[in-house]
Parts: C-alpha cells; sequence; structure tokens
RNA sequence: GCGGGCAUGGCGCAGUGGUCAGCGCAUCAGUUUCCCAAACUGAGGGUCGUGGGUUCAAAUCCCAUUGCCCGCUCCA
C-alpha cells in the first residue's frame, strides 16, 4: 500500500504528464502557488465550471448568471473590511513557532493590566465595604492611577504606530513591554512584517486616490455591487440569486499543496438574497442542496463532511464549510455561509446608494440578507483529480492508471479508434468521428496497438472507446468500450449517438 | 515565515570528486502484428534547477538563490 504522501505525488507527477496541470512559467523555474491548465485540465475545468453553472443557473429559474470585472472601485474593498482585514501586522516568536498579530498581542497586554485594576478595585470594594466609591477610587488610587496612565501611553504608542504603518514602532513597543510569548514564555521576536493579503496594482486615469488598484481577493462584491442592477432590470423577486465565476487572487502568506492553495484561483460563487429573518431557513436548503450538487457526481458519501464554524467571520452570522478528503485530509471545498446584510448595508453606507428592496408581501422595504454558496473551481478540480486516480492491477498481471472520472466531467467523451491503420479502417473511424465531433470530445488515434491507445485514455479518464474493425466494414458495427469495465460490447453504428447520449449524462 | 527533505532527458530513477552522464518507460520514423501498455530496426531529446566558490578536476564538496513536498503556522 502506498502512504498518503506517495498517493498525492503520483497524482502531481499524472496531472503534469497527461497534460492536467503544469506549473506556471515552468522554464523559468517556475512561480511560487501559480499553476497553469494544459490541454486536458482546461477541458475538465470547463466541465466542473459548466456543470456548476448549469445546475446554479439553467436548473433556478430565481438565479441569474453575472460576470464582473476583476478591477473595482478601491472604496469597494474598504467597504467590504478586506481593507483592514487583510492588512496585518504579524510577528513570530522564534521559539515557538508561533504567530501573532503584533497589534493583539499588545492588546492582550493592555488587557492584562486592566485585570490589576479590577482587582484593586475588587480589594477595595471588599476593604470599604458599602462605603466605597468606584469613581472617587479610580481617580486617586496611586496604583490604578499608574496603571491607567501605562494604558493611555501604551495605546498612545500602538495606535499611533498602527496609523503610520510603522512597524518598527510596534516592534519596539513589544520589546519595551517585555512582552512574552503565551506558548513558550520567551521574548525572541522576529521583525514585526506587514501581511498585505491583497495584490495591488495601478491604474490609469482615474480619480484622485483611485489610481491604486487591487485585485479582487473574492468575486463576492462584484456580485453586491451590481446587486440593484441585476434585481432591477432582471426584475427579480426576493429570494432570488445571482451567480458568478472568476478569478480572485490572495497574496498568502504561504499558498501550498499543489492547485489546493494558489495565489491566482478561481471561484464559483451564487449569492443568494433573501428577507431578513429567512437566511437560517435558506442557510439550511444551500446546505443541503450544495452537498446533493456533490453527490449527484457519484462521489461516496463519506469523502464529504459538513464542518459547521464556530468562530465566526465579521460579517457572518451562520457559516459551514464543506470538506473533502483530499489526499491530505479533510480540507475545505466549499463555504456556505449566512453573510447577514454586513455586505450590502455597508455598500450602502459607503456608495450613498440604497441597496434596498420593496418586497410587496409584506409591503416593507429593506436591505436584503444574504446566503452564500462558495467553492474553488481548483479545489474541486483537484477532489476530482484525486478521487478518480486509481492504478489498478489487472486479471493478467499488468497494471494501468486509470481516471474514473465522472462521464461527465471527462475532458473526452469519445476516442475513436480504427484497429488498425489500413484497410479502410481509418477513414470509416473517421467518418464516425465526424458524425459525433459537433455533440462530444472526441479524440481520434490510429497510431500504436489498440491496446496501449485504450491505457491511454484510460489515463486521461475518457469514459469510452469506439474501436472500428473490419467487422465494422461488413456490418457497420463497432465496439464500444467501457473505461471502468473494461467490458466491449458490439453495436450499431447507428446506434451510438443514442446510446453515448444516455450514458454521457452523469 | 520557521524547521526538515528533495531538484539529473517528457515521466520514474541510477550515478556521492576522475573515461564522451546512464537505465527503464515514454516520444518520433519505419517494418510487422492486431481488441487491452507486443516485437524488431533506427532516431531525437539532458551545459545534472540557477548563480557563485573550493579543486588540476564538480552532477557529486561549500555558499547563496529559485521551485516543489512534509511538519508547524496561517487561512473569509
Amino acid at each position: 500500500m502506498i502512504n498518503q504522501e506517495d498517493f498525492f505525488k503520483k497524482i502531481i507527477a499524472h496531472a503534469k504528464e497527461y497534460g492536467f496541470v503544469f506549473q506556471s512559467s515552468e522554464i523559468y523555474d517556475g512561480l511560487s502557488a501559480v499553476y497553469d491548465y494544459g490541454q486536458n485540465g482546461v477541458e475538465l475545468k470547463n466541465n466542473i465550471r459548466n456543470y456548476w453553472w448549469k445546475s446554479m443557473v439553467q436548473m433556478h429559474e430565481n438565479i441569474v448568471g453575472l460576470d464582473s470585472a476583476i478591477f473595482m472601485h478601491p472604496t469597494t474593498w474598504k467597504a467590504s473590511g478586506h481593507v483592514d482585514a487583510f492588512n496585518d501586522p504579524l510577528i513570530d516568536n522564534k521559539d515557538s513557532k508561533k504567530r501573532y498579530r503584533a497589534d493583539v498581542l499588545v492588546e492582550d497586554h493592555l488587557a492584562k493590566i486592566e485585570g490589576k485594576i479590577n482587582k484593586e478595585i475588587e480589594k477595595a470594594e471588599k476593604r470599604f465595604g458599602d462605603s466605597f466609591n468606584r469613581e472617587q477610587f479610580i481617580s486617586t488610587h496611586p496604583r490604578v492611577l499608574g496603571y491607567n496612565e501605562q494604558i493611555a501611553d501604551i495605546s498612545k504608542r500602538l495606535y499611533g504606530a498602527m496609523d503610520n504603518n510603522d512597524l518598527s514602532a510596534i516592534k519596539q513597543l513589544i520589546e519595551d513591554l517585555e512582552i512574552v510569548c503565551p506558548i513558550s514564555g520567551s521574548r525572541s521576536w522576529t521583525e514585526v512584517r506587514q501581511f498585505n493579503l491583497m495584490f495591488s496594482t495601478q491604474i490609469g486615469a482615474t480619480a484622485d486616490g483611485a489610481s491604486h488598484i487591487f485585485l479582487r481577493p473574492e468575486t463576492a462584491q462584484g456580485i453586491f455591487v451590481n446587486y440593484l442592477n441585476v434585481q432591477k432590470s432582471g426584475r427579480m423577486k426576493i429570494p432570488f440569486g445571482i451567480a458568478q465565476t472568476g478569478k480572485a487572487f490572495r497574496n498568502e502568506i504561504i499558498a501550498r499543496q499543489f492547485i489546493f492553495r494558489m495565489r491566482e484561483f478561481e471561484q464559483m460563487e451564487m449569492q443568494f438574497f433573501v428577507r431578513p429573518g429567512e437566511e437560517f431557513k435558506w442557510y439550511d436548503y444551500w446546505k443541503k442542496e450544495r452537498m446533493n450538487w456533490h453527490l449527484s457526481l457519484g462521489i461516496p458519501a463519506q469523502k464529504y463532511r459538513f464542518h459547521d464554524h464556530e468562530k465566526l467571520a465579521h460579517y457572518a452570522n451562520a457559516a459551514a464549510d464543506i470538506e473533502f478528503e483530499f489526499p491530505f485530509g479533510f480540507r475545505e471545498l466549499e463555504g456556505i455561509h449566512s453573510r447577514t446584510d454586513y455586505d450590502l448595508a455597508a455598500h450602502q453606507q459607503f456608495s450613498g446608494k440604497k441597496l434596498q428592496y420593496f418586497d410587496p408581501e409584506i409591503n416593507e422595504s429593506y436591505v436584503p440578507y444574504v446566503v452564500e454558496t462558495s467553492i474553488g473551481l481548483d479545489r474541486m478540480f483537484l477532489a476530482m483529480l484525486s478521487h478518480a486516480y486509481h492504478e489498478e492491477k489487472l486479471e493478467d498481471g499488468s497494471e494501468r492508471v486509470v481516471l474514473k472520472l465522472p462521464a461527465i466531467l471527462a475532458p473526452y467523451k469519445v476516442a475513436i479508434l480504427p484497429l488498425v491503420k489500413k484497410d479502410g479502417l481509418p477513414e470509416k473511424a473517421r467518418e464516425i468521428l465526424d458524425t459525433l465531433k459537433p455533440d462530444y470530445m472526441c479524440h481520434y488515434e490510429e497510431k500504436d496497438a489498440i491496446g496501449r491507445r485504450y491505457r491511454r485514455h484510460d489515463a486521461i479518464g475518457t469514459p469510452y472507446c469506439v474501436t472500428v474493425d473490419h467487422q465494422s466494414l461488413e456490418d457497420n458495427t463497432v465496439t464500444l468500450r467501457d473505461r471502468d469495465s473494461m467490458m466491449q460490447e458490439r453495436i450499431n453504428i447507428h446506434e451510438l449517438p443514442g446510446i453515448l447520449h444516455n450514458r454521457l449524462r452523469s
């Protein structure tokens, strides 16, 4: 049995060897955590995206699509909270190897001093009993006064440094306060560093102060800022959803595990707008709905699990992940979040534009609540690839590598193979190719022995191989070979489109 | 970001200071066979991740750097 680590390496090697995933700029030694999709990878990725789009947009009459730009007005990210939340001064303790937010360390220190003050107050309360005057005690007791002075002094330094982005001043403050690591108890700190998780670039000829813009760190905000456009122009009635797929960018501190965490990645998101108070109903609904989507691909249920968030992000009042069992364990694949009216309310405030909905049923206007489903396309790709990868030992003792991808996701649906490349078989095979090509990604191949061609298509997950042999010329039949069972059946060429149509639906 | 490991043709690997750097698979051309990685003949493909250094001599030793994997960490 191979261990998980080796298994993962095999998948990465397979992905490269068969044109699924290449490292970006490989000839220049690559770019960390950026990958390109090759000739087969792009098909698989497109198929996943289409399958999602179809199930979300085509199959729901109250969900419509959107394709918003990657560049957005910088205020978008102030309103969303990304500018603040994605700009943390971080510091590492060299002994415990733990990383902390530098400002939080100082704030914890402040809390400790406040704790001391409270102790003094408690002590005094006990001593003086009913005659205790809290205000007077605080304003006169020398030790409490000293503590309060400390707090004021530290706060001034901290927030002054934060406002000026003065990282070395924060480091100095931590040193002066002799703050120790809660884990190692040591004062061996690295420098304070700023991690900005948003990529930025410049855009010319914009309004003052807007020339510095970000690459979006999530696609959701493009939906929120277009909420009113879509609702009005589409005459959408709540509850309704807006779906979008697209690239997002995060300058991850560490981005690793192949395409699991990339700096440039693609999201498939749907924001569902609901009446306030009904968000939990819809949250539960979409949790179930999204899990069913995953299961509809025929992946065993035990590969998936929910993970309910205990600690919620600043915008959420409920959140769960759908986790998938990747080769390196269960990890987040999709998030379902109840985002409340946080985003729309923030955009309303920052833009000064009303983002409300008049609900005729209750005769009331309100800022809708939002339930979000957000899945990483690249993660879904990796999930499918790693689940599909099998090494099989055959009855004759030989081995094969086969990608048991759901047929609907496979890069090629059908390979059309003349048994030999003479006697008119290639011509016959190309006739079949021409009839199937408009409907399916097909692959024609005449080189090498038939068994080898079957194996090549096993390795990229082609669910069916059509083989043209000498009998085909006599009675117009071909063999249809199934990827997973390797079984063959002889069918009439005229039946081929119908049979493929039925079998390739899932 | 810290610690550990790794980097040699497309893939998997051998080669730990000294002949022109090899092997298997794969690729290409041809012959032959034809239903599950057949055989034969021939061919192409690597300045050993990159840059320095030590040495008469470096894939091999040292330093730096880039990338990947693992652990910690982080994760909207």
